[in-house]
Order: C-alpha cells, then sequence, then structure tokens
DNA sequence: ACCTGAACACCGTTCAAGT
DNA sequence: ACCTGAACACCGTTCAAGT
C-alpha cells in the first residue's frame, strides 16, 4: 500500500470519528475491526497503534458526544439550565441511539470512570444552586442523571423500531395493541394507552424532568 | 454419550438456570455456548432445540429474575408498595449485576417488548391508586422506573467493583480521591465526596424514591 | 514512529447424522 | 422428538516484518 499522506494519516481523531459513522449507520452491530480497516483503507495493526483495544475505541467515541451535550452556557437559572442539559443529553442520544447501550456498558464496567463523574458533575453544579439543603444534593442529582438517561434511552429505542415507519401509523397501532390488552393483567397500560397516540416526546421529557425538580425543591422544604 | 435419563434431561428450564448460574458467577462473558454445553455436558445442537439464540436465552434469564421481584403482595398504602418493589429491584440487580446492562440491551431492541410492560404496569398500578390525575400518571411511572434501573445499576456497578475489597476502605479512598479532585473542574463532585463516606446504598436509594413520590403528589396537585 | 497483513484463539450458529 | 459434534463464518487481538 502507498504511503500515507499528512493528509489521510491516521489518528485518534480520524478513527473515533470513523467509528462513530459506522454505528450511526448500523449500531454497535456495524462497528467492527474490519469493517472499520475497510473504511479507514488499512489493517488492524495500524488501529491497535492508535487506540488499546475495542472498548476504549467506544468509549472515546461515547466521550467525544456526552461532552458536546454537556457544554452549556450559563445564561439562565439553574432549573433552565438543568432543562436545557436534560434535552441536549435527550437529543444526543436520539442522534446516536447505541449511546444509550454504551453507557449502560461503560458504567457496569467503571461506575465512576471518565463519564459518570462529568455528568453529575454537570447537574450537580446547578441542582446546589437551587437553594436546597446540601443533604439532599447528591440524592437529587441522582434522580435527575438516571432520569434523563432512562427516558432518552427509551426514547432512542422507539426512534430506532420508528426508523422508516411512519410514526403516527405506529402509535396508533400501539395504542391499539394495548387497549386490547387482557384488561386483567394490564389495567394500567390499558388505561395509558389513549395518551400515547398523541404525545410529544420532548414536552413529555421536559414533564418529567420538571416533576423531579417539584420534588427536589418541595422536599428541600421539610 | 449415553443416553439421557428422566432426571438429567434438558429443558428450557435447566438451561436458563445454568446461564443464570455462569453469568452470577462470571458476568456477561461467563456465559459462552462453550461454557453452557460443558456446565450442561452436552452440544451447542442441543441447547438450540430449546433456545432460539442466545438473545432469547439472556431474554428468558432477565424475565424469570424480574417476575419473581414484581411479585409484591398487596399489603400496604400505594406509597410503601412503590418502596417495596423499588428495593426489589434494587436488590435482584444487586444480586445480578448483569441484569443492568441486560435490561438496556433488552430495551434497546424491542422497547416495549415483554419486560417493559410488565415493570411499568407493576409500578404503574400503584401510581394510579396514589389519587393524582390521570395525565400524570405516564410520567410518574416513567420518573419512578427510570430512576429504579438507573440507581440500580450504579449501585450493582459499585458492587462489582467492591468485589473482594474492603468496603469502607474503598469508599474513604474514593472520597479523598473526589477532595483532592481539582476544584475548578469538579467543584460539585469535591462538595458532596463528605457524604459519600458513610451512606447506607438502601438508604440513599429509597430517599430518592420519596423524592420522586414528593414530586408526584406535589405535581399532581396544582 | 507508524503501518501492513497474515495468523490465532474464540465466539455464535448450522446441520447432517444419529437414537 | 431430541440430541451429537464437526464444521462454518466471523470476531477481537497479536506480532513479526516492513518503511
Amino acid at each position: 500500500m502507498a504511503q500515507r499522506t499528512r493528509e489521510d494519516a491516521l489518528s485518534r481523531e480520524r478513527i473515533v470519528e470513523a467509528a462513530v459513522e459506522l454505528l450511526d449507520a448500523a449500531g454497535e452491530r456495524g462497528l467492527t475491526f474490519r469493517t472499520l480497516t475497510e473504511r479507514l483503507a488499512t489493517g488492524p495493526g495500524a488501529i491497535y497503534w492508535h487506540v488499546a483495544n475495542k472498548a476504549e475505541l467506544l468509549d472515546a467515541a461515547t466521550d467525544s458526544l456526552i461532552s458536546d451535550a454537556l457544554a452549556v452556557d450559563p445564561t439562565g437559572s439553574p432549573e433552565e439550565e438543568i432543562r436545557v442539559l436534560a434535552l441536549g443529553l435527550f437529543e444526543a442520544i436520539a442522534r446516536h441511539p447505541w449511546l444509550s447501550t454504551q453507557l449502560a456498558v461503560q458504567l457496569s464496567r467503571s461506575p465512576w470512570g471518565s463519564v459518570t463523574p462529568r455528568i453529575f458533575e454537570s447537574i450537580g453544579q446547578r441542582v446546589s444552586a437551587l437553594g436546597v439543603p446540601e443533604a439532599t444534593w447528591f440524592t437529587a442529582t441522582s434522580a435527575l442523571a438516571h432520569y434523563i438517561f432512562g427516558a432518552a434511552g427509551q426514547n432512542a429505542a422507539n426512534v430506532r423500531v420508528l426508523d422508516g415507519v411512519d410514526r403516527a401509523e405506529f402509535l396508533h397501532a400501539a395504542a391499539s395493541a394495548w387497549e386490547d390488552l387482557d384488561s386483567g393483567e394490564f389495567p394500567f397500560m390499558k388505561s395509558i394507552a389513549g395518551q400515547v397516540r398523541e404525545h410529544d416526546d420532548r414536552e413529555q421529557f421536559l414533564t418529567g424532568i420538571d416533576l423531579i425538580l417539584t420534588g427536589i425543591t418541595a422536599q428541600g422544604r421539610d
């Protein structure tokens, strides 16, 4: 193979970039060392020169996207900044659905590795500015963070399923399926089926954030 | 190989049981068709006769454990039952840390597959008994469910890391590491480091549940 | 210092053959 | 109907060899 020129030289950045593209295009199954070397026109050894292993590559891809979402300019009330932050993470995960699984895997591998502390720090700074007792900060931050990633993951999963399907049609079919459920076994799912038909994902997500914010300030008062 | 007797005959149940044992012993990496066939003294073909593929096997293993945790006898206030339910799931995930990753994967594969609706149903039934407006049910249930799985996953990850390590010693070291953090970059993590040193995992988890319950009833009132 | 590419160990899955 | 076990395609990773 010809000598690489300065322009198409490999680098950790270019590898991570290509990995993100493959993940976006075909999910976690779309990223293998075969597809990656093909796209970068190189061999596995070249990639291992820049990156220790696949786990590190996935971590780097996750890190770069989460960092972008965490960069919120401080121009609002703590509540407002929390909403902006939450929505930014929600949308990053909607755009890159594989982030959801990847964050869970990364968390299980090293709970207080590089991503989690940065997320907690970012949310926690705003929580501590809410004026609630310091003893409640960690629980409050934790409730927000877990809700954000859980709800965003659920949404991302829906987005994946909806890929190429008409959204309204799908929701209608899903809601109808729930309404037809055995009311002995699934009375709750049956009762909320109607709401599903015409809800707005972002709006519903933010309603959840507000619910938790209400809990934080209410609990902070007793 | 000798003919199987009635006693050691293979069955879907026995296979799932063995899979859970392998996952408990060595995490998701511990379960392969090689280790599974070895433990069951059989060949891969025999397993594929009872189970479609590895994903279905993992789903079945997850299902069986989550079902147990969802079986709460209805002898309390909705709030109390929600706490029992939440703690049951928390402890199931602490005992089987691989459940956390597995639930995320399963969610991403089929968001409204078999597990999610049962969890939402179980929590949702109690939420609807709280006496808050029906319009808030879904968001409230969603906030609870995502917090439970997120916090339980975080805890499970900690449990994994703590395996074989002295808990108090580890927490002390971790807290000290945070206190030493650059206060310019991680002021929040630094400020809560002290709390980490002597918190009780279950107690802190339930405080989060109560925070969300407070939010649900407070928001339901306006 | 950086890259090549063949080779290795291991994985999930298939399937013709047995009982 | 249920099981056996060799074989297949594919995966992440290594490493001697090149420039």
